[in-house]
DNA sequence: GTCTATAGCCCGATAGAC
DNA sequence: GTCTATCGGGCTATAGAC
């Protein structure tokens, strides 16, 4: 039997992550093929053996992101009960990851779909976004919730937590969301709260 | 004398539409000046003669639409005295926009400015966000808002408003907002009254 | 002032050597 | 599997006729 080259993808995250990174940056469209070369240091021909276009890698990135987004949204949420702290999840790994991995948080607020997505998305980021939906609406039914429409109800919660996202990535909120963790989720509950 | 043509600068008000429109569409990089030929109806050199480049036209919408939202929004201000009708003010103008021209709301909420602004601004759309914040801190500092950090609690009134906005133009709220406004206008107050 | 024609550049994607 | 070299195309911006 062969020995197995230790890596035998280590290119391919290499290309992913630079490539991420540069999309993060600058957008789609200002990032060429010969940069994502230059920066990851893995050739044309082997980009486009794996990724049929530039397209391709864009797509892949783009499930791989939201895949991880929603995967460790769902962990959480199994070990917690009460509709408030199943939000609170929510609110905690967002603020999480924007510290960590701010280029992955970047990339779900900012990142504009459409320009590689052929087929356009259900809708953008919806799949987390729909599972508060539901934790939202059952908190309204069993009475943990002011009685409302539970989208509106669900818009409002999301829109606390992303909006002080994009303005921590932004600048604007400079220290850390750790920080200032407590009093966001405050009033985030406290606007849809019974 | 000569007699003035009727509309010296029809033809590029006719570009600036036509292209903030397909800006708003499909990005600044995904629109050639082509395009804005065939859907304007003005040539190259005369786009060419007015904008400097593609980039000066784009910023010159920037500005344009910026403007336009500031002083609609100083125009409200005036009429009203209290922190909860100014921040409403706020609120009502952003739902009136994103149902009566989605495309200029959809180009503040989601325009990447980066890709044209070679000097970053000092933020995106900050200007009318700054009043808002000026706005809290005062209605802090006077008692009518729970004591808090006065950015916070502006994150929080303006995501629940921009975040509903958001929403409405990508179709996930499939009513028009003035059916929703009281509702949502009521959360965001919820959430960082005393 | 407004147009058409075109120069010059860089990109995405392919072909084929190793 | 991974590389380099290169093609065809579409873009921004200019030149110059009207």
């Amino acid at each position: 039997m062969k020995v197995r080259k230790i890596n035998p993808e280590q290119k391919i995250s290499q290309v992913v992550m630079v490539a991420r990174k540069l999309f993060v940056e600058k957008g789609y469209h200002n990032v060429s093929i010969p940069q994502i070369v230059a920066a990851s240091g893995v050739s044309i021909g082997t980009i486009y053996k794996h990724f049929v276009s530039k397209e391709g890698l864009a797509r892949f990135i783009h499930e791989e992101t939201l895949n991880e987004f929603q995967e460790r949204f769902s962990q959480r949420l199994e070990k917690v009960e009460s509709v408030y702290d199943q939000l609170r999840c929510f609110a905690e790994l967002v603020f999480e990851i924007t510290e960590s991995d701010p280029e992955m948080m970047e990339y779900m607020l900012f990142m504009k779909h459409g320009e590689f997505l052929t087929e356009s998305f259900p809708i953008c980021s919806t799949e987390p976004f729909v599972r508060v939906q539901r934790i939202v609406a059952l908190g309204i039914e069993r009475g943990d919730l002011r009685k409302a429409d539970y989208l509106l109800s669900a818009v409002t919660y999301t829109g606390v937590i992303l909006r002080a996202a994009e303005l921590r990535i932004q600048g604007v909120i400079q220290g850390p969301l750790s920080e200032c963790q407590e009093a966001l989720i405050a009033n985030a509950w406290a606007a849809i709260k019974p």
